[in-house]
DNA sequence: CGTAAGAATGAATGATCATTCATTCTAGGT
DNA sequence: ACCTAGAATGAATGATCATTCATTCTTACG
């Protein structure tokens, strides 16, 4: 009786940009699946068809993958709402905010798979300062911006008592809040339904805008 | 030359209730310290000062030991919010929701170590479903509670067009979030000013009770 | 074709860690 | 003062895992 024989696979050569990234994907599967504590490096490499020895030939560590994974995924969310705070999509105030809403609360976004990594990480953030450092950093920029966002809006309607830094604050708050009730609490809450409490948010705030 | 000899500490027994409790403390201690995933038994038994194996006399195993320390920290901050709403200090329906404010960003509760410990549990969630299961179940708890007194005020106060789940999960989402904020970004905002944010949020939704 | 630069492999290594359990010690009961 | 139930200890064990590196394979280029 033979074992069965695991299809003998090609050895494929490309180049290195290319295989970092299939890492950084395998590694955000592999966080989403079974959590950022038992992750392992065989784990990440079998996810990505390739044997042990290639994390160390392109990340030199395992903590070199997790905190260059980490920059992939901030720079992904965070980019992304930017672009859409500066109006390349939109000139329009009220449709950015819109665009905003449908981002953060969109197919790309909200998949069980990128919240889970996202706060694993935010979990660790406590203990490790280099987490910190680039999470923050990414928040920092968004920030800057949607109180930019904001600041317009205001002048735009002349609303009254409206800080446009807590604010945008407490909006960023309560962004972060429903996605993390999206992940622990699914069955009680909707997508639409967090949508809806953002946009409840913004029309209280910019009753003319939204 | 002699190495220094730790001072002999004299062998104490105690009920098992009470070396249970002292060992959930260790974790939190070392949880807030180092991170759910570097955390190990030696680290924790070290911190309570006993020996390795009295981690495997009264919890069998790590797992258990974190299951339990989860179990611990949700009841006590979920148990603190719902006495407030009940009206245990208040029977006033304004005064409760100062309290809860003031507990929800008070010097319990917006420790550095305890809000470690809270996210780095979030984080695992999505891999654990055991923790998943725990965190909601006192979510759950919370909610009903704070709905219902959301309902009680928006009858006392006469208040249109808001419903009572729809703005507790908004509230609770937007508190969740300023506490992440507070670990995360700590320099862009204090507590004082995330009170203020919460405030802000229910005199919007609240005029007459705030 | 032939060859060499370097990409990819995976068995081996050593470090870390949870768990075990034979032994030691404590304290309440007699 | 003595005895014993069972609380506490910590060296030993075995499992898991990140990392290494001698070897194999691929492909671009002459």
């Amino acid at each position: 009786m033979k074992a069965a024989q695991p299809p003998k696979k090609r050895r494929k050569i490309l180049p290195k940009e290319q295989r970092r990234q299939q890492l950084i994907e395998a590694t955000i599967a592999c966080i989403a699946r079974y959590g950022l504590a038992s992750t392992t490096m065989h784990m990440v490499t079998q996810e990505a068809g390739l044997s042990v020895g290639i994390a160390n030939l392109h990340f030199e560590t395992k903590e070199n993958l997790l905190r260059e994974t980490l920059r992939y995924v901030a720079e992904e969310y965070h980019t992304g709402q930017i672009d859409i705070m500066r109006g390349r999509e939109a000139e329009n105030l009220s449709d950015r905010l819109t665009a905003l809403l449908n981002f953060q609360f969109g197919k790309g976004v909200t998949q069980r798979r990128k919240m889970s990594v996202w706060f694993a990480y935010y979990g660790e953030v406590g203990a490790r300062p280099i987490y910190q450092k680039i999470v923050s950093a990414w928040d920092r920029a968004a920030a800057r911006e949607l109180e930019s966002l904001f600041a317009s809006i205001i002048q735009e309607g002349g609303y009254r008592d409206v800080d446009p830094g807590e604010l945008a604050m407490g909006y960023s708050a309560l962004i972060d809040g429903l996605h993390l009730a999206l992940l622990v609490t699914p069955r009680e809450l909707t997508k639409q339904s967090a949508r809806k409490i953002g946009r409840d948010f913004l029309q209280r705030a910019f009753p003319n805008h939204i």
